[in-house]
Order: C-alpha cells, then sequence, then structure tokens
RNA sequence: GGAUCGGUAGUUCAGUUGGUUAGAAUGCCGCCCUGUCACGGCGGAGGUCGCGGGUUCGAGUCCCGUCCGGUCCGCCA
C-alpha cells in the first residue's frame, strides 16, 4: 500500500499517529530550515512539516507543484491551525518521503480560483479535474445518479441496456452514423434516444424500465447542450398521464432531499401549453417570479371607445400599435425610477438582431399615482392609467410595451422578461421551483415540407378526447395559408414537461400503442405504407403481439446537475465535454482517419 | 447557415487620436527567511501582439481576408 490515510481524514485524534500519506503536492512554501508542503489528493489536503533534518534532502530533490508524493511521519497538533480545512488542527512531521513522480509546470493553477481560461483548461481537462471545485461538481453528479438510481429501484425499475449501434431514423435530429465494414455501403446510426427499444421492452412485459445513458444528436451546440448527453430514460406500462407525472415528481423531490436537502413539499405547478405560451410567451417558463404578458390588444381595441371599466381605449391613434398584428405589455415591478439611459439600454438590448423588435414602450407608474410615458401624445393619462391597471402595475412599477408580429413579438417579450428577471435578481439559483406543462401541440407545420411533424416524437398518443379527430380527418394540408384551420392543428398530445426554473429538465409522453393510430401516425407524418414499414416494421410488429398501454419520460441528466450545482453550463458536469464546435481538444477529435480505415469502410471521401 | 464578442508574456488581462525600448498581476527561476496556509522580502528570465494581406514615414492599434475560441439566432421529435 502507498499510503495508510487520505489527504483528508486525519484529525486531532490522530495524533502521534504515524502515518503514510500520498498525493500531489499543491504549495510548497519555504521558510529557511523549514518547509511546509500541502499535500493534496481527492479527499482533501493536509500540511506536511519538512524539519530541518531535511533540508539537505530537500535542496537535492526539490519538490514542485503537483509531483506526486509518498510521506511518512507522525501527526502531530499545530500551533497554528487553520480552520478553513478539515484536516487544519493537524500537520504531519514528515521523517521521510519519496518522489513518485516529478510533473511539469502545468499550464493553469490547480486551484478553486484558477487562473486558466476556458480552453486551456479544456485541453488539459485531467488537471482541470484535479481542482476541488471540478471535482465537486462531478462528485454532485454521482450523487444524483444514485439518487434516481435508488429511487427507480425502490419502485421496481429495471435498468435495461439497449444497443448504440442502431438504426438511422427520420424524423427528429440528425444522427451520429457509423459506417458498417462488414457491410459495405451501410451505417448505423447512433441513438438519439432509447425510444424505441424502450418501448419493445413494454411489449415485453418490462413494465418499468430505466437507464441512465448516452444519447447522440448531430446538431449545432450550445451552453446547454452536447452532442453526446446523458438522459435518465424511463417508461412505464399500464400508466396515464397522471401516474407518469406522479412517479416523477416523487423523483426529481427524492433528488432534491437527498442531494441538496431540500423538502420540496408544495404541489408542483401545472399548465396547459397553450396557458404557458399565453401567459409566459415560453413553453418553458419561468415562474420564479410573475411579470405575465397581457395582450393589451385583447383587452383593449384600439380606436374604439373608452368604456368605464376601462376595457376599451378610446380615439388612440397611434399607428405602431394600431398596426401591429399583436401588443404585448408587462409590468416590471419597482423600476419606475429607472433612467432615461437605463431605459435606452433596455431598448437597444430588445433591438438586438437576436430579439429584432423595431422598440420598446414604457409607461412609468410614478409614486404619486401619475403617469409618465415614451408615447404621451398618443395616450391620454387615464388610458395609460387603464393599460397599466391591465398590466396589474403598481405604483413604482414600470409597464414595458412591444408590438409586432404575434409569435415574434411573444418571443421577445418572453426573452425580455427573463432579461429583467436577471437584472432585477428575481432568479436566484437556489430557489427552485418546479412545473409541468402539459398538453402540447401533437403536430407543428413545417412549411418548407408543406407537411405535419411531430412537435414531440412520433409515438407520442393524442390526449384519448382528440383520437377520433385524428383518426377521422385526412391529414392532407390542402390550404397552407390557412394550415390553422386544418383539424390536425388543434390536436393536443399526451404530453409532458417538467420545467424547472425556465429549463426543461424532463419531457415524455404516453405513447400509441395499437398498430392503426400507429400507422395513422405516420401517415400523417406524410410517411408511405411502404416507408413506415421499411422504417418502423419492427415496432408495427410488435403492436400486434399485445402492446400494452404505456408511457415514459426522460430527464436531461447534465442539466439536471448544472442546475442543481447551480451553474449555467452544463460542461462543468461532464468530465470529458466537448467544445461549440463538436470538437474534444483535448483528443483533437474528430480526426481524419487513415486511407485504410477508409478503405476497409468503402468509403470515399468528398470534402470540399 | 447567420449575428456578436474576443485572440497581446506560461496564464489572466491593460495598452490613449496610429508614434521612442509593449506593461501589470500571477506563475516560473535564483538568493534570503523557523509557523506559513493567497506566506513574505530582494533580484531575474520570459513576447512571431492568432495568421495573411493592405493603408501609412510609422500598425498591437485602422481596413480586408482567414483561422481559433465564447455567447446567441436558425437548428435541437
Amino acid at each position: 500500500m502507498y499510503r495508510t490515510h487520505t489527504c483528508g481524514e486525519l484529525n486531532i485524534q490522530a495524533v502521534n499517529q504515524t502515518v503514510t500519506l500520498a498525493g500531489w503536492v499543491q504549495t510548497v512554501r519555504k521558510f529557511g530550515s523549514i518547509t511546509f508542503v500541502d499535500l493534496r489528493d481527492r479527499y482533501g489536503i493536509t500540511q506536511l512539516l519538512f524539519g530541518e533534518n531535511l533540508n539537505a534532502t530537500l535542496d537535492n530533490q526539490p519538490l514542485g507543484r503537483e509531483f506526486v508524493l509518498q510521506v511518512t511521519g507522525k501527526v502531530a497538533e499545530r500551533s497554528n491551525k487553520n480552520p478553513n480545512i478539515a484536516t487544519g488542527e493537524i500537520e504531519i512531521l514528515v521523517d521521510s518521503f519519496k518522489i513518485l513522480n516529478k510533473a511539469a509546470t502545468p499550464p493553469f493553477t490547480i486551484q478553486d480560483d484558477t487562473d486558466g481560461g476556458d480552453d486551456l483548461r479544456m485541453k488539459y481537462r485531467f488537471l482541470d479535474l484535479r481542482r476541488a471545485i471540478v471535482r465537486k461538481n462531478l462528485e454532485l453528479r454521482y450523487s444524483v445518479n444514485r439518487a434516481a438510481r435508488n429511487y427507480l429501484h425502490e419502485n421496481h425499475f429495471m435498468d435495461i441496456e439497449t444497443p448504440f449501434l442502431i438504426k438511422s431514423t427520420p424524423e427528429g435530429a440528425r444522427d451520429f452514423v457509423v459506417p458498417s465494414r462488414m457491410n459495405a455501403g451501410q451505417f448505423y446510426a447512433l441513438p438519439q434516444s432509447p425510444q424505441t427499444f424502450k418501448q419493445l421492452l413494454m411489449v415485453s412485459g418490462y413494465d418499468r424500465y430505466y437507464q441512465i445513458v448516452k444519447c447522440f444528436r448531430d446538431e449545432d451546440l450550445r451552453a446547454d447542450r452536447q452532442p453526446e448527453f446523458t438522459q435518465i430514460d424511463c417508461e412505464m406500462s399500464f400508466v396515464e398521464q397522471e401516474d407518469i407525472l406522479n412517479m416523477f415528481e416523487g423523483m426529481v423531490k427524492y433528488i432534491f432531499k437527498t442531494v441538496k436537502g431540500i423538502d420540496y413539499n408544495e404541489t408542483v405547478q401545472r399548465m396547459s401549453w397553450d396557458e404557458a405560451m399565453w401567459t409566459y410567451g415560453n413553453d418553458k417558463p419561468d415562474i420564479r417570479f410573475d411579470m405575465q404578458l397581457l395582450n393589451i390588444k385583447s383587452v383593449f381595441k384600439v380606436n374604439g371607445e373608452i368604456k368605464a371599466d376601462g376595457s376599451l381605449l378610446n380615439g388612440v391613434d397611434f399607428k405602431v400599435f394600431n398596426d401591429a398584428e399583436t401588443v404585448l405589455a408587462i409590468a416590471v415591478p419597482g423600476i419606475a425610477e429607472y433612467t432615461r439611459k437605463q431605459i435606452d439600454e433596455l431598448t437597444e438590448w430588445v433591438k438586438r438582431p437576436q430579439i429584432g423588435m423595431q422598440g420598446l414602450v414604457y409607461i412609468k407608474c410614478n409614486a404619486d399615482g401619475t403617469y409618465k410615458s415614451s408615447v404621451d401624445k398618443f395616450f391620454t393619462e387615464p388610458q395609460l392609467k387603464a393599460i397599466a391597471d391591465a398590466a396589474r402595475a403598481k405604483a413604482g412599477d414600470m409597464v414595458l410595451m412591444l408590438a409586432g408580429l404575434e409569435e415574434r413579438t411573444r418571443k421577445a417579450m418572453s426573452e425580455l422578461r427573463l432579461e429583467l428577471g436577471n437584472r432585477l435578481g428575481l432568479r436566484n439559483k437556489d430557489h427552485y421551483k418546479l412545473l409541468w406543462v402539459l398538453d402540447f401541440p401533437l403536430f407543428e407545420y413545417a412549411e418548407e415540407e408543406n407537411r405535419w411533424v411531430a412537435r414531440h416524437h412520433p409515438f407520442t398518443a393524442p390526449k384519448p378526447d382528440h383520437i377520433d379527430i385524428m383518426i377521422q380527418n385526412d391529414p392532407e394540408i390542402r390550404d397552407a395559408a390557412n394550415y390553422l384551420q386544418h383539424p390536425y392543428a388543434n390536436i393536443k398530445a399526451n404530453a409532458y414537461d417538467m420545467v424547472l426554473n425556465g429549463n426543461e429538465i424532463g419531457g415524455g409522453s404516453i405513447r400509441i400503442f395499437q398498430r392503426e393510430l400507429q400507422e395513422k401516425m405516420f401517415a400523417a407524418l406524410g410517411m408511405s405504407t411502404e416507408e413506415a414499414n421499411h422504417k418502423f416494421g419492427f415496432l408495427l410488429g410488435a403492436f400486434e403481439y399485445g402492446a400494452p398501454p404505456h408511457g415514459g419520460i426522460a430527464f436531461g441528466f447534465d442539466r439536471l446537475c448544472s442546475l442543481l450545482g447551480g451553474s449555467e453550463t452544463i460542461r462543468d458536469f461532464i468530465a470529458f465535454p466537448k467544445n461549440n464546435s463538436g470538437r474534444d481538444v483535448m483528443l483533437d477529435a474528430p480526426a481524419q482517419i487513415d486511407q485504410k480505415q477508409l478503405d476497409e469502410l468503402s468509403i470515399q471521401l468528398n470534402v470540399k
């Protein structure tokens, strides 16, 4: 054994014991004839004291940062204690030491507040992982993993592995593909999720399945998106939506409790997709703060007459609002005192290309009950008050308004709402608020192909009440301009997303389990019978042999960990992540392969 | 595919209207130091200013292109 103890476990109880430790040199502090060395391993840091007896030896074998060191010595109580570390009451009086390995000076400091930039830390990820702060993220990830497994195991879920080398599917994200040497010209695909396998396991009677499993999607990345990512993938038989919601909000609460010590006792709120879009302009609203969207055009009629209850605006002739498809307002608490400069800043913010608004209209609700607006000349004071009241603004608040096309304006207002939430400190990362978003549309209209696409995926069942609409109507879209009039546009899915603080952390659905309905779904997505049989024949076939009603959910494991760890980026919670361009900068992958390998795979390159 | 910000010492950054020898902190090296724990003191080394081209008497600085990285939009059932 190289060591008798770790660098994190010795304390005052161990005084006078002779111990052997092994670890990495964190720092060397030399004081003439004595030298302090902090020795670090996964468990902590222990101070070593090299006395005069070792001076000459140290001069011959100087210690550098990150040297791998083994020391033997006696545990002693310190004269100057360090309350900041667990082992701060003791130190090791070194009798002998051995340098197990020297180390080159690392390119950045191995400390919590490292001087290394992201790029460099990624390139030397094995060094970055030595840092306590990164290690804690991975430890948190492991404890989330264990908590999920415990909960699912206790509830009779069975972990069953599914293959990675599978078949490319037409719907959904772009597949990563793997050429087959033994089947020249043919390719496997890596799974975007184990979706069809877990459904087949239900058909096989494994009524509660889970897997913490890698998924692969070849799409452009973001701070919270990796080409390979991990899901807690689950499926259950003989369940309805309500059963799934209960089971899995139970799991998330259990994770909160075991990982963070948080008792999440309140009922998890539920909201329909329509309501989420209408009140927050977002299918994953952050409900930690209010500031709901108000459609002024639906409350008031511009150019109408004002009524006693203030429900109509009279004689307003403001072209920007008159011409707009929609006018949205939010009441922002407590910022009536914003200066012109601060408002201009917000205006510039909404005019950025990513937001794309033309401008921002404000109404300041002054403490004295007066109103001051950027459009004073178009609105009378009672009209400003009517708008402010409708937006539920109080004295001291400011109403912000955006006008434009419905979808774009709603989205922009949602972004503005979140931005203001950030600026006003309303999005405390330690305040967790869960939400179920329900009743998503089953279909979305794909303009470029003039067909329906599945919003969730093609195995999602419609709401029970909507099955007939789907069966009885022809999916073909004859009037593309008015696709919203098509019966399919109104079909809601038996699907659900779990949202945590404005992040989608999980989503799933009750699945179709009858062959006829599944065939109708494929047809609705524009797939011919032959094509459906070719692509998904195995599933349709399975449905003929007694498929049980079933449904499931998958949680974004990396994202869940990052939220519980209070970080914006999932990369901090992945041991070896890829960068924005999907590259592993440590391995320098992807990379070219030998001509010999290409030949074996019967592949000719055509790189432009 | 697009927008935007960045690239200067090992590292993190500063660098004025274009103007003498490109700075700071930290790290590294050397010397001193018996109670530090962000140790301290003194001294030293360390630069293809991402790359290519252009404007100019003169470019880290201005212009064009390109590469790399961050963030976002499109995309991600």
